[in-house]
DNA sequence: GGCATTTGCCTAAAGGCATTAGGCAAACGT
DNA sequence: ACGTTTGCCTAATGCCTTTAGGCAAATGCC
């Protein structure tokens, strides 16, 4: 019986392809242990259980995808800011729609806390530098922009806007134009 | 053996009860059983399987909304009718949490096409009559619309914003505040 | 009302996934 | 070299889904 050198790790980033290929929700126990060609009951070693395999999926996503924003806004402000994050969430859900729906997994407020989830707050509140907002409108709108790029993104690609004129890319940049606008233009109370 | 009286549309209520009380991914034909106290396979006559039932359920969830929304709409016009189809999404959420993640199961092509869904395209662009936007903006904006709705109450639902101040209330409101601006100034192109 | 047909619910069985217990051999430390 | 740890295996249990086949209740026709 030679070793397979299973780890977590290796097994998270089977775990998070295996995502990609068959969705987030079918990802199974089994059939990872068949992609790294192991009986199942071996992943027991590695893994507590299946939510703790899709748990350190999520964090996988979450940080992967705090990495690519962290880039993407290097250097940047304003509404180039603005827009560079944007499409580091959509595009990463495009390439990798497993993780993506792996990265709204709902955590347990001890590993939220943990995780990268914080740093994508933060991120988003740097954009905000550039605009001329105070607390607390800077805190909704935080919110607002995690709400139009989570349903954005979320609603594309379950095929809500799908096959219907104008295409979706003319309604990205057009959403990304007005919520520029909206936040220069943020209304008083 | 007393018949129990079962139709696919009462199987379809318990169903979406059940995924109210234990979460939509947790509905299991098996509990569904239980709870209407018959055999597992007995439920094979009403449902085809499984997937069935979940699409059932969502297009439940979709008409329930869909009524709701054409409620809240009757009379209203203008930032009036926005905060009150917002309110019916969020208030829909927080009452049946189960139902409204079945209302974004993702359905097939075909049965999307006979669905509510449409019905909720239709009631969102019916509140940009309140504002002044031509094509090919006004379908921006009902991508807009959705997302946001979407976006913030799946984010709430799954406790993104939590225990963080300033509490989610005051956001939700700015947020109707914004898009209300941001549909009277809507940026040209 | 009697009788044939349809329909509804049941038992039985097969196959899949998750999880735990217990065993043997490979790797590691001294 | 040898004892200990560690990794992977077999076996077993329990729950879920789905199909097949049977019997009795409802339905409809005369």
């Amino acid at each position: 019986m030679a070793r397979a050198g299973l780890t977590p790790q290796r097994l998270t980033r089977v775990g998070a392809e295996l995502a990609d290929e068959v969705g987030f929700d079918h990802v199974t126990v089994s059939e990872l242990a068949r992609r790294v060609d192991v009986k199942v009951a071996s992943l027991y070693s590695h893994l507590r259980n299946s939510h703790d395999l899709r748990t350190r999926i999520a964090l996988l996503a979450l940080e992967e995808l705090a990495d690519r924003a962290a880039d993407a806004l290097a250097g940047r402000s304003g509404k180039d800011a603005l827009t560079a994050l944007a499409n580091v969430y959509r595009d990463y859900a495009r390439e990798h729609p497993g993780r993506y729906t792996a990265a709204q997994f709902r955590l347990d407020p001890d590993t939220a806390a943990a995780s990268a989830g914080a740093r994508h707050a933060q991120m988003t509140r740097a954009i905000l530098r550039g605009y001329d907002l105070t607390e607390p409108d800077q805190t909704h709108a935080v919110r607002l922009l995690g709400s139009v790029f989570h349903g954005y993104v979320s609603l594309e690609m379950g095929g809500g806007f799908s096959h219907s004129a104008p295409d979706t890319q003319q309604t990205w940049s057009r959403t990304l134009d007005a919520l520029d606008a909206l936040l220069r233009n943020w209304p008083p109370p």
